[in-house]
DNA sequence: CGGGAATAGTTAGCAAGGCTAAGGAGTTAC
DNA sequence: GTAACTCCTTAGCCTTGCTAACTATTCCCG
């Protein structure tokens, strides 16, 4: 059933075979991750931006995540609630609020890593070696066109 | 905030940021959908789906989405409400039924094509050739990953 | 031919995770 | 000092995925 393969030699045919594309892939993630995990797709997300940047404000987490601030709220209590991250006041700014990963997060997040990706990269592995070098060049493409204006 | 740039090198590593750039890219295309446009973008992907396959049952429908039946049933619902599509009972086989696409729909999925990847050929005009070949490769290779077992 | 298993779809109800609107607390600028 | 702005939160809604359980139909086998 290849429904991608067709069109794609436009632009318009392009995007749309993009765009239907991504949604499956993403509909896969969600689905296929560790039942034993306990975290969510995104709240994983925002572990993995509190460890590669340290402590961050809600509002900057919201903005690289491309969410409304409220969502990322809410995606942050639950992570307060299971222990992952915590609260602090900014030390200047008293309406910031300053999330930092507690050691919990940090070990939660380095021990479910590998787990994460399993189904993932179980796919990757059977591709051919130019098919994951593809990949690999355009996932920082498809990362900048999510975040272009 | 090159978040993606980093770690692509390991095989574990490309798992990781595809999956962050899909789940990116993904919230950006429901939300920069034309804010005119009936139409969900699953409920979108379903009218391509009879177009370019035909008539189709609810279970098939479901599959090639990835999606399970009483998803497919809701989306369908809608889709039915909205007349773009009806149901009519398979000839020989009383237990399944047949979506139809109608002249609604169909004129609908066509009038919106364009529009409907606007934001996405927008980006995808800011890149390079180069650029966008990697992404007219990648695609067909994300389908597959999204369908593999 | 009759009855149990299998298949297709639906209904009901739940959860995750987006959103907007509105409000409180703190900061800034005039 | 007060008005406007910023950051975050609360409250409430909507979409869209899921599972469990049900109905209707078909298939198969004894």
């Amino acid at each position: 059933m290849p429904t991608v393969e067709r069109t794609c030699r436009t632009d318009a045919g392009l995007a749309s075979e993009l765009r239907v594309a991504v949604m499956r892939l993403r509909r896969r993630l969600v689905a296929e991750r560790d039942p034993g995990n306990p975290l969510s797709i995104g709240a994983t997300a925002v572990l993995g931006v509190l460890f590669r940047n340290g402590d961050t404000g809600v509002g900057e987490l919201a903005a690289s995540e491309r969410v409304q601030p409220p969502s990322m709220t809410r995606t942050v209590n639950a992570l307060a609630a299971g222990g992952y991250v915590e609260r602090r006041p900014h030390p200047e700014d008293g309406r910031q609020v300053v999330v930092r990963l507690t050691e919990q997060g940090r070990a939660t997040l380095l021990a479910d890593r590998a787990r994460r990706d399993a189904w993932l990269a179980r796919g990757l592995a059977e591709l051919s070696p130019e098919e994951r070098d593809v990949l690999r060049r355009a996932a920082p493409i498809l990362d900048r066109l999510a975040h272009h204006d």
